[in-house]
DNA sequence: ATAATTATGTTGAATTTTCAACAAAATGGA
DNA sequence: TCCATTTTGTTGAAAATTCAACATAATTAT
């Protein structure tokens, strides 16, 4: 555990924990710390959502596949971010989106009850537990505020140029990567493939934007 | 205040609080209400976004409107339930949104400082809101999930089917109202009035629904 | 290095959505 | 009640998306 320390201490969810306070209470927790292929579904949809998942190296995708098989990309979870919260919070009975990773990656899994439910020795961190799964869920939100203005936007064109522009805004710059394959754009700006490739060629002949592979320029 | 004791013992954020002490809080937290006429912007976008709002009467909706005029509603706010805490809990400078009124209504007004950041009197029921705040901003992730899984759907057809299955699950009946007249939701699936009441009249015409206004029926 | 696989771009046809315009129905106010 | 306004449904044309198929480029594995 003490191997991953440093990208712990980067966890939103541990924000004002001291180290060795913070291995005391993961032990507590009973934390357990799992390593995944690349493309392994870690959380599968429909499985038991108690468990709060925090990526440790790698990265990893949240996903739903509808019933025509059209995968939608709800975003990406990277090194130090948390994973199935919002369900783990709410003890649902199952989550209804899949966690996949993008990369092969280890990932620290943690029985949300331990959290949402002080232990008899009332841990003086728990409260600052609490307090920073609160932020966290409010950024979780602004999230997927920011994933239904891009969706909402009624052509695919708009939609990857409020995609872009949030990124570029992200990054404080006009050039920039993405996470993103194209395949993987598509299916997080819900749209086709075919037809957002065709779409980047368009911008880039009317000079609006340049682009290789994932990396992208704002013009 | 106390006038409005009933639906503040139903706000989420007010759980296992008792009302004695709700009262007392809500004067140290400097809590104010406003009253507000139908399609009035409680809040608008670009706006400070230091208050959580609770409605205690009447309805509200979150709506954004984008560059082309096209508004998509994310959700409604009904009585007891509270609205722009995802940007208040994160500090945001201004918000995405806006709130409008969607018939007269009361909200209650909290400077949000006030739930984050404890007082000098560090209230014993400071720790209880925060750990209300938590749960609730976890619902308000899996209401976006919800949007997002209605909206990613590709036809019009299926946003609809999709988000009229939600609503008879919620209901617990093939028999519910939706708090949307034929604009709004059209707004909410993010997509064309006119093509969704042809839509509309097709599923009546193959018997798949039946409807009346905002009466639905599953069949 | 080479073969196999995967990713990307391109195209045209089919489908669907959007847009504009209008008529009928419903609602609200004087 | 009657008039004005708003809401809803319908239609056809224009625009955009999806789908399928294929060629080429890039990547991965042997």
């Amino acid at each position: 555990m003490e191997k991953y320390s440093e990208i712990l201490k980067k966890c939103p969810l541990f924000f004002k924990i001291e180290n060795n306070n913070l291995i005391k209470m993961l032990t507590c927790f009973g934390a357990k710390i799992e390593a995944f292929d690349k493309k392994y579904t870690i959380f599968a949809e429909g499985s038991s959502a108690k468990y709060i998942g925090i990526v440790l190296s790698g990265s990893a995708q949240i996903i739903q596949i509808d019933y025509y098989g059209n995968r939608n990309i709800l975003g990406t979870i990277e090194a130090s971010q948390v994973f199935a919260e919002e369900f783990a919070c709410t003890e649902a009975s199952s989550l209804p989106i899949s966690i996949v990773a993008n990369e092969p990656c280890v990932v620290m899994l943690i029985d949300c009850q331990h959290i949402l439910h002080t232990c008899t020795n009332n841990c003086e961190f728990h409260q600052q537990i609490i307090y920073n799964l609160m932020k966290d869920l409010a950024l979780k939100s602004i999230d997927f505020h920011q994933k239904i203005d891009i969706t909402s936007k009624r052509t695919t064109r708009e939609k990857l140029l409020t995609y872009l522009i949030y990124r570029s805004k992200e990054e404080g710059t006009k050039s920039f990567d993405i996470p993103f394959n194209r395949q993987e754009l598509a299916d997080y700006l819900e749209v086709d493939r075919s037809g957002l490739s065709a779409e980047i060629s368009k911008l880039r002949n009317e000079r609006i934007l340049e682009s290789n592979k994932k990396h992208f320029v704002l013009l």
